[in-house]
DNA sequence: CGACTGACACTAT
DNA sequence: TATAGTGCCAGTC
């Protein structure tokens, strides 16, 4: 039951740093906590992350800019409306300008 | 200890 | 270009 969780807290640093507006892929936040073929983990993370309100994974998305975990969301389109609220424009659980709208994630050495 | 699962990514056909 | 299959790592049964 994720108490360790060393390896999500990783991922959660990582979420959290991402500003408003903005969206990173699973694969960008692997490589920024140091695993890079662990993508699946992030997403697997994200999933314990309803544990935590503090890591906004309506901000994460796969590398299409879909909206792959929105169906873990509370219900429907509570995903796409985080999203829109944030600024971003979201068509068919699709991020629109997702190329414009990626941010790529950067650990700080000082954390 | 072995096998299955998972909000992905990549390569091959 | 689209679809299918495999690989990856970590966690749980």
């Amino acid at each position: 039951m994720a108490l360790q969780a060393n390896f999500f807290e990783r991922v959660y640093a990582v979420v959290r740093q991402i500003p408003e507006g903005r969206v990173t892929t699973y694969g960008a936040i692997a490589r920024a906590i140091g695993a890079a073929r662990s993508a699946r983990m992030v997403g697997y993370a994200m999933n314990a992350s309803h544990d935590d309100d503090t890591v906004p994974a309506h901000r994460v998305v796969n590398r299409n800019g879909l909206l792959t975990g929105k169906f873990h969301f509370d219900g429907t389109n509570l995903m796409q409306q985080l999203l829109e609220n944030e600024g971003i424009k979201v068509v068919d659980n699709k991020i629109v300008n997702f190329k414009e709208l990626l941010w790529e994630p950067t650990i700080q050495a000082g954390e």
